[in-house]
RNA sequence: GGAGAGAUGUCUGAGUGGUUGAAGGAGCACGCCUGGAAAGCGUGUGUGUCUUAACGGGCACCGAGGGUUCGAAUCCCUCUCUCUCCGCCA
């Protein structure tokens, strides 16, 4: 959520931070181009009935203060009936404003960082570095090499599920569990991560304190009969695990890292990936969490890339740090880095981890703030990326360490959580 | 799922219609005292929002949302959550 005060007291500059994601953000019948109005509004109505409501305490007291004494207050009672009334109204007129005001500033999205690049689509993306050796051979897709091996089942996902869904079967189910033990356990123990285990369902408070809702429901699982849905990422849950606190500054930076299952409608992308496991319904994932100080907001964003791309270069897979432009970051979201990994059958990068600043964005939705030393509370600044993307992972192994005789090589890392397998065939 | 009890500030714990943003205690901060500390004493110690150049002021908040009333932490309704017992269950 925008800052309310900064709304109105930058708010050219705001506008113009916002118009470089898509005009479309400001345009007249947007979210920003009605909180103007609306917000003079609310104002307006909630002076008017505060003035009112102090003349009904002032009053009331004193009704008190007479019947407290014997006295006759009749005079006062027979004023207040009608003030009562105008204050009633008043006040709901005031909380509807308010409720309106409040309701179109969560549609707003959040406004770049300067540094961020100028764009019109992800093809203006900018390619930061590159590591790894890419090879050049050809190599079959990932479903096919999982087929032959027997691992990848797709059918049985289609059967048991629909479409977008994959069974995973001996080494690969082993891999799949390998991964998510190495992700978690290199956080832990080298980049100093505290773990956490969270619900995979929430609430739609929860929902909407890191920004999914209001905009995106029609990406989400929603829960027949209850006010809930299926996580889209670890984000959710562990930013939302401070929310409405009030943390003491040196308590911070807290990080936590997570592993859970990831569940997306893919409402938007109809006939993208359609084969394979690159885009499903349900995947897991290793998630990097940072709660951090206004300070740090944007700085912490290098170090916590570069524990995601520890993984990609433990697991020796190529991949490409990219920044996103203006018009492909996400909503909450102030400045985004993705990692790319080479996939060779496609002969292009694709994204397997997506690392994002959100200042205090998410910090003022969810009512996560922190409090320096005798001063006031702040919303804290957030942080996150995947690390990794446990699929999509699998999937960069399958192609990246396959061999012309049709069998996998584990990366060594992996070895000891395989049971000592060093290659599937 | 059934029955009952409960939800108050950092914590504990009063408060069943009026000057209560909220007693008392603890904690914390500052000061006094002390060679230093403890004890003791004193003072202070919420959040949000609107307004103001600022000082300050207004309003709201006692789980959430409605209602009754001139006036609600206190009365009524709905919901959420917690605890206990029963049921079910990995």
């Amino acid at each position: 959520m925008i800052d309310r005060q900064a709304f109105r007291r930058s708010f050219e500059t705001m506008q113009a931070d916002l118009a470089r994601r898509n005009a479309d953000v400001i345009a007249p019948e947007s979210a920003w181009g009605r909180a103007r109005a609306l917000d003079i509004k609310q104002r307006d109505l909630k002076v008017q009935a505060e003035a009112l409501q102090a003349e009904r305490n002032r009053v009331s007291k004193l009704i008190g203060q007479k019947k407290g004494k014997g006295d006759d207050a009749s005079t006062e009672l027979a004023a207040m009936g009608e003030v009562s009334r105008q204050v009633k109204a008043l006040e709901t007129q005031a909380k509807e404003a308010e409720a309106k005001f409040s309701a179109v500033l969560l549609e707003i999205p959040n406004p770049l960082h300067a540094s961020v690049p100028d764009g019109n689509s992800e093809d203006d993306n900018v390619e930061i570095r590159r590591w790894g050796e890419i090879r050049s051979d050809n190599v079959p897709a990932h479903w096919d090499i999982g087929t032959d091996l027997g691992i990848l089942d797709f059918e049985a996902g289609a059967t048991l599920a629909g479409s977008r869904f994959t069974v995973l079967r001996g080494a690969a189910a082993r891999l799949e569990r390998a991964l998510m033990q190495f992700m978690l356990n290199t956080h832990v123990d080298q980049h100093g991560y505290d773990e956490v285990w969270v619900p995979a369902i929430v609430n739609r408070k929860t929902m909407t304190g890191t920004g999914q809702l209001p905009k995106f429901e029609d990406d989400l699982y929603k829960l027949e009969g209850e006010d809930a849905f299926l996580i889209p990422t670890a984000e959710v849950p562990v930013t939302n695990l401070y929310q409405d606190q009030i943390l003491d500054a040196s308590t911070l930076p807290r990080r936590h890292c997570a592993y859970t299952p990831c569940f997306r409608r893919e409402a938007g992308s109809a006939g993208r990936d359609v084969r394979g496991m690159i885009r499903q319904h349900q995947f897991d994932k290793v998630e990097l969490v940072h709660l951090t100080t206004v300070e740090r907001a944007l700085s912490d964003l290098e170090e916590l890339t570069g524990h995601a791309e520890a993984i990609l270069q433990a697991l020796e897979l190529p991949y490409r740090l990219v920044e996103l432009c203006s018009a492909d970051i996400g909503f909450s979201a102030q400045k985004t880095y993705d990692l790319e990994v080479w996939l060779p059958s496609q002969k292009c990068y694709r994204e397997i981890s997506s690392c994002s600043a959100f200042g205090q964005f998410q910090g003022r939705r969810a009512g996560i703030r922190y409090r320096e030393e005798g001063g006031k509370p702040q919303a804290v600044a957030t942080l996150n990326g995947s690390a990794l993307a446990i699929g999509r992972t699998l999937v960069a192994i399958l192609e990246n360490h396959w061999n012309a005789d049709g069998s996998v090589t584990i990366p060594a890392v992996l070895q000891p959580y395989m049971g000592g397998m060093q290659s599937i065939s």
